[in-house]
DNA sequence: TTCTAAAATTGAGTCAATTCTGTTTTTATG
DNA sequence: CATAAAAACAGAATTGACTCAATTTTAGAA
């Protein structure tokens, strides 16, 4: 089928979302209002209500893409982890931090965050809860998968370690992006510093 | 001294804090109109914005009453924590926990994280921060205190390891917020369960 | 090709937070 | 006491996200 009508939509679609894109990472989110993205992106304010519930769903969208490339990234990690607990948390983890910023600047996370918090149950909310269980999931799988190597003692919880390791790393981030000080190489150390603890405690 | 301006000015305060608390409670913070707050407060919306930089700050106002009560009722624990650490940290933990929906609902405090992540430089913001800030150390502080007892071996990192219980807390506890349908037993339950790793790592 | 119902678009209008400017109240001084 | 400077107040005006009724475009049947 793929009619004009289907075309048209997913033009629109990405015209809005680069044109969000460009001005949130100028101006900022809130320097970015709805009227600006709606001219940069040729359609009027009314359209972009109709594809998108509210502004938030529009950084959303954004962050959505960036997470997945993150998710995708891991992936290689799990299936061929270094052979050692501590290195093969710090990679994974490492590739989740180094890519954060690729996209979205601390300010655009900042928001992000708040959004999900703010509206859990808006599209965008639901997504990004998703995204944080993928995560929470990759880091399981990985743990999962260095315990069949030998490496993770058989009777560790894994379901409770990967949560674990997940929400410090996530509050870690948090923090992270509300300071615009501070920077990639010390959140890695903190967080391998707290990890540290752990990984003593369920080696073989 | 304590002249007029400054007993108006004290008195204006609560006035405001209690109209907000009222409403906030009563139609939720979006429901809650500022022009309403000044209204049952007897000022006027200027006013109001002569006290408090934004609508945020007034709900941080509420948000910080509510977490130095906690961290007072944690300091009895801190200073006599039962003798064994899974239930010390358990009962530390349930104290935040159980106190956290006094005076705040579910939805009050999603607002009042999303605007400490939205706006981390804010008075409230800040003011979160540090609050977070407090929890940690008095986890960190209880710790100390087990290892003094000699019930949680000497070479642990306190530090890292007061962190990484407090991260993972609170990050379960904003996901406990998110959801409406979830319940206090099932939140502690899930934190006792990751904590378990850890207290078989450190106890001696 | 022509016509009609459904889908999509438009932009002026609404609503509520925040800002701004002129006025009033308080304080401190002669 | 009178009064000028400082502080606080009031509420009208501004701003920007979001809504909605009217209009335009598309798909597909005749």
């Amino acid at each position: 089928m793929s009619g004009l009508r289907a075309r048209q939509k997913a033009d629109r679609h990405r015209r809005i979302i680069e044109a969000a894109a460009e001005l949130f990472r100028e101006a900022g989110y809130e320097g970015a209002k709805i009227e600006a993205i709606a001219a940069q992106a040729e359609v009027s304010v009314g359209t972009i209500y109709n594809y998108y519930q509210n502004k938030g769903d529009i950084l959303g969208a954004i962050v959505s893409l960036e997470v997945n490339e993150v998710l995708n990234a891991g992936q290689g990690v799990v299936a061929r982890p270094p052979a050692n607990v501590g290195d093969a948390l710090d990679t994974l983890i490492g590739i989740y931090i180094e890519h954060s910023l690729h996209y979205l600047s601390k300010e655009m996370w900042r928001q992000a965050m708040a959004i999900s918090t703010q509206l859990p149950d808006s599209p965008f909310g639901q997504a990004y809860t998703a995204l944080d269980r993928a995560l929470t999931e990759q880091i399981r799988a990985l743990i999962a998968r260095l315990q069949a190597l030998g490496l993770v003692r058989q009777d560790i919880d894994g379901a409770a370690l990967g949560e674990l390791i997940f929400n410090n790393m996530n509050m870690m981030f948090i923090e992270f992006v509300k300071r615009d000080a501070a920077k990639i190489p010390e959140l890695r150390a903190a967080i391998r510093r707290q990890n540290r603890i752990l990984v003593a405690a369920i080696g073989t």
